[in-house]
DNA sequence: ATTACTGTATTAACATATTGATACAGTGAA
DNA sequence: TTCACTGTATCAATATGTTAATACAGTAAT
């Protein structure tokens, strides 16, 4: 079981159901949950960490939304095999990225400047 | 004045705090606003915009601590003498592109990736 | 049909973030 | 000092976001 692979840090303030979906995450990237493989039931993962179910059921639900894993009632939730293709990621992340080139323009500095910094990040990168 | 440059959404979800912020961080990058011009009064842009001057205040007090603006009580606030320099905006932004980086990751894209669709994003502006 | 699991929906409790009401304190000019 | 303006601090009202309590409904095996 991969029960053992979600932590939560229950002082955080990044919300519990939230720190789940990053753990789901996590896990189906790393391929430790395969298409069609079951994730634990509402229940079960809620009791584990000795949280409400609706909690956990908030995760799968925003999960399922993204199309990361799949479920039905009284089946459970398992990961997608419609997983968000290589190309569907990058169409997300082009909106995040468009997010950061606004708050760079928002501080006055120019898009070249950007440029310069992401090259430098990369270049730095080890 | 400047009251004329400043306008809200009061619908939006953004907080209106953080709309008061933005738009006097425009005025100063367009330079509309120069070192030491005076920023309307708390007072005077909170019945201007007629809301509260606590959310006025809220605002003014952040770009104070951003040294973006400075402002003494009976003096009011202008636009700072110290307004960050290019480096340490560079520094702001490298912060909030490790952020943009961390999604990636968590998406479970590759660095490569997020540099293809990056040099893609620059190629494509117009 | 019964049982024992599944996920779902509704509502309430609680925490946090945002805004407002109001009183207080600093500055400088008359 | 007095006045009319500044910003500041404290607390309450409100809105929003998060989690919990609880009851409901779907699925499959016996």
């Amino acid at each position: 079981m991969i029960l053992k692979e979600i932590s939560i840090n229950f002082t955080s303030p990044v919300p519990v159901y939230e720190q789940i979906k990053r753990n789901i995450k996590h896990i189906i990237a790393k391929d430790i949950l395969k298409t069609n493989d079951p994730l634990p039931s509402i229940r079960e993962l809620s009791s584990f960490l000795k949280i409400n179910p609706n909690t956990v059921a908030r995760a799968y639900r925003e999960l399922q939304q993204e199309k990361i894993i799949d479920g039905r009632p009284g089946k459970g939730f398992w990961a997608s095999s419609k997983k968000p293709s290589g190309k569907e990621k990058i169409v997300m992340l082009e909106d995040e990225f468009n997010k950061f080139i606004e708050k760079a323009v928002d501080m006055g500095v120019s898009p070249e400047s950007v440029k310069e910094m992401i090259s430098k990040y990369f270049r730095e990168e080890k």
